[in-house]
DNA sequence: TCAATAATGTGTGTATTTTACACATTAAAT
DNA sequence: ATTTAATGTGTAAAATACACACATTATTGA
């Protein structure tokens, strides 16, 4: 890749050139983060990437990672890039792991913080021009850059697993929904097929939707009733304890 | 606190005066690694804990940290660090959150990467005159010095959360242990009473415990049969998905 | 030696939750 | 109007969680 072709894709470049200068010919530890950004499109569970810089990964895709600036709080860090890539705020943004293996970046030491996030892709339209930044169904998601491959799986395990404990699917979904695409979120984050009266049931009894007496338009059949989750409600209810399990 | 008190503790001496000059005056960020180190004794659950350096935290009780090495993995360094404290190696260690505010160290930007490590308090004896290092009982934990308190509330939180997913407990307790040895030790951690006829249905029908054929020595009263956790049969064991709940 | 004591060890019934599965209802398309 | 492909509702069996009672065993001390 020549530097003039470094020169279209503006923002990485500038990230690219300020871990190398900070981190070549030192001794020090240079601090990332980098976002695993998930959203949900025609019923497949899609994550943002983007283009690779670096020489090495050409042509792989990479996450969307920045330097922490040096009087920068981890967790702004963290909202600033998610803001300035996607131009988002007020999501749900949640830190999941620390990956700090010595030669994880070629450029020199890099730790690098991950954090998770997950959007509504209807209401936040992307620039897709930007580093070929796009939806990547995660069915097709291998071979990143750097040990993002790494990053991207140890997130999307820690979201199936919270996703279960947690009502972040709503986060994914329209204001309103039917159940029918609550439970593509969740047979998509899951990879599982599940029980369509059983699963509605279980919706049910947990007392959180709220029934807005509307129902699907443009469907291609019967429209299902639709709904919106309850928050007021669930964030008054303390979560019951769990039992001994494994 | 003179500076002839502070070549008493060798350790944290090195530790805080690397630091200051890692961090002063300069605009970078350094990394460090906090470990909470869990310990069962006495019927109670443990911390370890140690005298604060620093001016500003005179007097309080701080965790286990260290400034990550430049050319280190980020576990090695969790690792080294509980090695050079406690002499331990081959324990189970698990990364749990990154602390990065800005003003969260005195001296300059640390980011802190936590670790947590359950040890068996009675196999691996502590060396309490270095930095009047002890087993501090949880109850009694509060007002650590820098955001250590929020780090221990964390990290507790976390155990106490993982406890119940995975097998972690059987690392504090001795090999052979007997079923009141192991209902002490997850009430101590959850600080609930659970009814001891159906703790002892729910690990039978696990069914990952070993029968030693052997009973308690010296017991005040009745002893208990001893058991030992089955490591090879937990592994081969897929855990099973759980269900939507909250 | 023998009762009192304080644990361990075992069982049973009930309530709750999970799971599997069947049928009626509704709107769109032809 | 009939067909089609969804939504919406119910029910029974199985598995699990929960509350609780009683017999057994070793120690202690009169």
């Amino acid at each position: 890749m020549s530097p003039e072709d470094k020169v279209m894709h503006t923002k990485n470049v500038k990230t690219l050139h300020a871990v190398q200068s900070e981190v070549e010919n030192t001794n020090r530890i240079a601090l990332s983060v980098d976002c695993v950004i998930f959203g949900f499109d025609e019923n497949k569970l899609k994550v943002l990437l983007i283009r690779s810089d670096l020489k090495k990964y050409v042509g792989k895709w990479s996450l969307l990672g920045d330097l922490v600036f040096p009087k920068e709080d981890l967790d702004a860090a963290a909202y600033r890039i998610l803001k300035q890539r996607t131009g988002l705020s007020d999501v749900y943004l949640e830190q999941v792991h620390t990956f700090g293996s010595v030669n994880r970046h070629p450029a020199g030491r890099v730790v690098t913080v991950t954090y998770c996030s997950l959007i509504n892709v209807q209401h936040h339209k992307i620039n897709i021009l930007d580093n070929e930044l796009h939806w990547h169904d995660i069915k097709t998601v291998n071979d990143l850059a750097f040990d993002h491959q790494q990053i991207f799986d140890n997130c999307l395990k820690q979201l199936q697993k919270r996703v279960q404990e947690h009502p972040l699917g709503f986060n994914l979904l329209p204001k309103k929904f039917s159940l029918r695409d609550l439970q593509n979120l969740y047979e998509a984050i899951l990879d599982i097929k599940m029980d369509r009266r059983n699963f509605r049931k279980k919706f049910f009894t947990m007392d959180l939707l709220i029934d807005l007496n509307e129902i699907e338009q443009d469907a291609p059949h019967r429209p299902g009733k639709l709904y919106t989750f309850n928050y007021e409600k669930y964030e008054k209810k303390q979560k019951k304890w769990v039992g001994i399990d494994f």
